[in-house]
DNA sequence: TAATACAATGTAATGGTTTACATCATGTTT
DNA sequence: AAACATGATGTAAACCATTACATTGTATTA
């Protein structure tokens, strides 16, 4: 392996020099700097990154940890990350953590023993207390979900008045009793869904039927199993707002599949907006989410705190846009 | 920062036999041992990990290269290669391409200055001759797609047996005008699944109808476009072979924006069984390929790499299998 | 021309771990 | 009891780039 001290030799010049000429810091003449980078040439020299990243302590990689990289929605928040640390220089770790908060602990070491420059967490398992403990002493960000009542950084929509956005909508079409598909509720924004959808039915003072509000977990397949459980009640809501799409198309595949028409006898809402939403048939009544844009800022705001420059706005909150399809048509 | 040099003075020992303990080898005296992780817990110490991978010149990572992470292919590969390379204790590189050539190359400089221990590659743009010369030099594993001729380790279905299965099923269902939409041929599973194709009308002395042949970029946008132009011809064809799932998708859909029937006015089928294959309406016929297996043993290949285990069997070939959905019923 | 500023380059310490080799201690064999 | 084997531990070099500080060279100013 050819090193500095080779090419420096070759060069007739310090080994600092080959180093002020590699990082086009302070000031070299001309004639020496065409004379290393001819050595430089003529050796094939590569820098030894790993002696680099351990001389300056920093390694230019950061750490994305999410539950699932299958999801539609977080691999298209990853997607946006991932555009502005390659801007960056940065390279980005995946923190897959197959939803086992242990994983996420793992990844968290990845941080304190320096492996990664900093971290952006889309969702959090784990003690909040632990994270706001690593938060004051690494660069961190929450995107897509956030930690009540923390500092920690973050980049996500208003989760609240998307679900009340949409819920008005329902009710607007002449739905008054509607099924709450309900996501787990160690996920923050699951709680800002439901609270949305219940502040929506207050406010137009319509009641919540217990039996009507049931606890998925995200995925079609439970989607499609809620459903089932909740064409079976007597009376039938007219609609179904499920908290993400993927139980949304669920839920529209389990009605067609029960011999009911989306949305003349079942009308269906998601929250998300994955692709899935604007090519099912119907396609889905939905909440945008502004997920390459969640990424982006969120990298843009871990970049800034790697860089250690303050940050003027350490809590951004994008809109969630209503967006009307056929999946939930005027109720007669 | 507390280092080893600091557990050693506590422990009253030298640093080598601190790193006998912290690693394992060697013998040690249990009381010697016992008074060294005392000193290690006292001082909280971590191993400077920079430090060790400087020293050890390795980093237990590895990259994994394609084109899109939010595919529904790359992305189910992806989990599988993760959850291997989690065992065996290695962190995963996001290596997204944009589908940009130029993007593959930097990756590979990473292999170069040793930033990562191998490489996975979902597919390749690059020259192969670069490749190999790299793969000759560096952990190199290529999982989904192939090179032709190259020594490459590599695991991947029989695109072509896969293809030719397919569409004996659609023959055997009584079409005898089938419209092909290819993907790009710079990959090459895209020449396999059209030779398949080729091969399969062959075989049952079936004409080939130049203009039945179109080229997406499989996308189910590209489908839904492709089915539109096909639609416009007389005769029209009675089914679609799409050589993904997404074009088969998006060809589901324009055929029933234009009013038909699938699969009974026209019958479609796909490749590569992704989650939406089972979600759309109708359920997609398609070749299933075995997405996390690839990704696992991809994985396994490398890791026997980088370990300098000879590869007992440096080309996996995996089985496509076939799943008859209703986007194909017996034409009468 | 002497004094001063700054441009250009060099010297050498530094970062923390690993490991080849050396040394010392203890146990076993004949 | 001497000779030898091996277990336990220590010493110090090596890995390679970066950078604070020192030195030399050159240009500018009064």
């Amino acid at each position: 392996m050819t090193t500095i001290n080779d090419v420096a030799r070759l060069a007739k010049v310090s080994t600092a020099t080959v180093s002020r000429v590699l990082h086009d810091t302070d000031n070299v003449k001309q004639a020496t700097r065409d004379r290393v980078i001819k050595a430089i040439e003529t050796l094939n020299y590569q820098p030894n990154i790993l002696a680099r990243q351990f001389r300056r302590s920093e390694t230019r990689s950061i750490v994305v940890v999410f539950p699932d990289i299958t999801s539609p929605f977080y691999s298209k928040v990853l997607l946006g990350i991932e555009a502005v640390a390659h801007r960056y220089n940065y390279q980005v770790l995946l923190g897959n953590t197959r939803n086992n908060p242990e994983r996420e602990y793992q990844y968290l070491d990845l941080l304190r023993e320096k492996q990664v420059d900093g971290m952006i967490l889309l969702t959090s398992r784990i003690d909040q207390a632990d994270v706001a403990e690593i938060a004051s002493q690494f660069p961190i960000v929450l995107a897509g979900d956030y930690f009540e009542g923390l500092q920690v950084p973050m980049v996500a929509i208003d989760n609240i008045s998307g679900a009340r956005k949409i819920t008005e909508h329902l009710i607007k079409q002449g739905h008054e009793r509607i099924a709450f598909f309900q996501g787990p509720m160690y996920r923050n924004f699951s709680k800002d869904r439901w609270n949305g959808f219940r502040q929506a039915l207050a406010s137009y003072d319509l009641q919540i039927y217990e039996n009507y509000i049931l606890e998925g977990n995200y995925t079609v397949d439970s989607g499609y199993a809620l459903t089932l459980r909740i064409l079976d009640l007597n009376p039938r809501p007219t609609a179904i707002f499920a908290s993400n799409d993927q139980m949304a198309v669920g839920a529209i595949k389990a009605a067609q599949d029960m011999g009911l028409r989306v949305p003349e006898d079942l009308a269906i809402v998601g929250f998300d907006d994955i692709d899935m939403a604007s090519i099912c048939e119907p396609e889905l009544t939905t909440i945008a989410q502004p997920k390459h844009v969640i990424g982006e800022q969120a990298m843009e705001l871990l970049y800034q705190q790697m860089m250690n420059i303050p940050l003027s706005k350490p809590h951004i909150i994008l809109d969630g846009k209503l967006i009307i399809r056929e999946s939930c048509r005027k109720k007669l």
